[in-house]
Parts: structure tokens; sequence; C-alpha cells
DNA sequence: ATTATCTATAGATCTATAGATAATGC
DNA sequence: ATTATCTATAGATCTATAGATAATGC
């Protein structure tokens, strides 16, 4: 029954990585430890040896979640040959982030869940996360940014989150893909 | 205990206002029967003698606060002096929108958790509802709507929804306001 | 007589804890 | 000996139903 030390720290990350694709997927209260203890091969009665609650879960995963969609679209950017910009919104607005909501922006999986939490600290992640995404925009749009290009990269994160949301929205599939084109064509037209 | 008939109805309809609000306010997944029961001053009991099912409820409750917010949004464009286009845009990404939830456009406070709502209907409704406000947003830039402005139209609406979401996300109230007015500004500059 | 609402409760589900079990690590 | 995990369960909460109660409406 019981594992080795390394493997006890491999099945914690797990549960953390289940978590954070689960809460997407289902919504932060669709889940039950359970169901995540049971994703990772365990059983329920072990998850607060390693965790102090369920709500200390939800900050580690969804922290984790935030950071590394951030450095995914960071590493994408940085790869980019031509226009970085024009590479960062349409790998965002993007059919495969659209149909992958588990391992999407957090953001717009559940910022309107996360904003009515009773908990603070996970808001404050959440919101500290927004300044870090925001400062990737704009350092996409310009290398010298001024308050106009913070303004700019405000505006383009806004129709991004609510683009891919609203995309998810729509239950006919070719609204779904213009939802996505449209509003990826309007931030590259300017 | 019994009340009139007329009474009763007025019991249902105030049951199905005050769910919408809470719902926006809490999730559909954070409010529970008894409390909307007990917010128009009866017991949980007698819930299931008004609707077949709290789904049931969920679905009546989300297409009247769909249409009320998109009907006040369309008097209100209606009752606009000189731009429709600029008073749709402001008064959606407004602080009073941004802070008043629980009476705030359903896209805003629920996409997310609809959309991946087991309730094939509940997501219908949304779906079709996208449609109305998109027609709504079109109809506001011109009187003769082709498929370019059908695209503009889909772009403002995705940054209006995602303006207003990420807004509630910022903890900062100065971060909060500069989502809404950055957001509002891009879209009144072309 | 009918019925809108109330009280009470069954059954399901969820978080968190207690104590048992068995493999690790000194 | 320590401890990672398991089984079992307490306590809370939620949906839905059953039957009682009392006011409406024929």
């Amino acid at each position: 029954m019981k594992v080795s030390k390394a493997q006890s720290e491999a099945n914690r990350q797990a549960v953390v990585e289940a978590a954070g694709r689960s809460f997407r997927e289902h919504g932060v209260r669709g889940v039950a430890v359970a169901d995540l203890m049971q994703a990772v091969g365990l059983t329920h009665g072990g998850f607060y040896k390693k965790f102090g609650s369920r709500d200390d879960l939800v900050r580690e995963a969804m922290a984790r979640a935030l950071t590394t969609s951030r450095q995914r679209l960071t590493n994408r950017v940085a790869r980019a040959t031509s226009d970085p910009f024009a590479v960062l919104v349409a790998s965002y607005l993007s059919r495969g982030h659209c149909e992958n909501i588990a391992e999407g922006c957090a953001f717009a999986a559940l910022s309107p869940e996360v904003s009515r939490s009773g908990d603070e600290a996970l808001k404050e992640i959440f919101s500290d996360e927004l300044e870090r995404y925001l400062e990737l925009v704009e350092g996409v749009m310009t290398a010298e940014p001024d308050k106009e290009t913070r303004n700019r990269a405000i505006a383009t994160f806004s129709a991004m989150v609510g683009g891919l949301i609203l995309s998810r929205v729509a239950q006919d599939p070719a609204l779904a893909e213009t939802i996505l084109t449209a509003t990826a064509d309007e931030l590259l037209k300017d």
C-alpha cells in the first residue's frame, strides 16, 4: 500500500495536474475530491495527507494552469518567424484551443466562477496572472510599450478571451468557427 | 397556507426572477432550490408544484434573463440621441454593469458554466440568444448589414463580453476601470 | 372539493477525519 | 519506526417526494 517518497510526490503532482484539467473542463464546483484522486489511481482518503484542504488544491492547480498556459503562449510567440502578434492571436483564437478547454486558458474557462469565489487568495492568483498576460500581449505588440500600447493590449486580450468564450457557447460549428476568425481578423486589421 | 391562483402565479414569477439574479450572482451550481424559495418567502417543499425540476427553472430563468438584458440594451440604443453604437458599447462596458452581475449580461456571467452543461436545451437557449445579440450589434452598426458588418459585430461583442469578464477578475479597482475604458475606446476608434 | 404551501424525510453526494494496513527507509 | 495509502464513516448539503394543513373557488 505504501509507496516511495518520490512516488508519493509524483502522485501529488499528478493530482495537481488532473485537478487543473478537470476544473477547467467541469468547473471548480463540478469536480469532487474523490474524482481527482481516482483519476490518478488513488482513493479519496489519502487526499488530506497531500493537501490541507480542497481549496488549497484549487489554488495550486489554478496557479499552475495559468502559468503553464502563459508560458506555452510565450514560447509560441518566441518561435514565431514573421509576425509574433499574429501568432499570438491565431494560436489563442484557434479551433484547437476552443475544443480543448481542459488544457486551455483558465481565464476563458473559469473567470466568472473565480470572480464570484469567496476565496480571496484564489482571486488574487487570477488577478496577478491577468497582469502578466497583459504584459505578455503588450510585449508582443511593441518593444517599448507606452500607455497607448497598454490600452491596445488590454482591448486585444478582452477580445481574445471573449471570442474564445462565445465560440464555445455557439452550438452551430459554423458560427463557432466564424466567431474565432472574425475576432482574430479584426484584431489583426489595425 | 394556501394563496389565490393569481398570487401563486405571482410567486412563480418571483421565483423565476430571483433565480435569474441568483444564478448570475452565485453560478447555476451555487444556488440551492431552498435558497430561491426562501428569497421569495416560501419553503422549498412547494417548489416542485411550480416547476418540473430544478433544470426546468434554470432554463426558464436563463431564457428570461437573456431576453430581458437584450431588450434593455435595445431600448437604450433606441433612445440614443447621437451615436447608438457608442451608447451600446458604453452601457455594456460600464462600471454599473461590471458591479451589478446579478442583473447584468448572462453571457458574461455564465457562458463557461453553460458551455460545459450537460443540458442541451440550456445550451440551445444561450446559443440562440447569442445570434440575437449579434443581430442587435449588427443592426446598431449599420442599417444595411453585409458580411463584413457581421464580422465586425462578432468581434465587437467578443470584446464587450471579454472586457466585462476580465474587468470583474481584476482585483485592483483602477485596473478594472482601465479594462472597461480601454476596451470601449478601442471599439469606438474605427 | 380543490389546491398552494408547509413539514418531514428518503436517498444521493460531498468534504474531512479516524484508524487500519503494508511497504519504505533508517 | 515511519508513513503513504486504504477502508469506513461522521456530518453537512442538496434534489425530489409524500403526506398534512388550511385557504381558495366552485
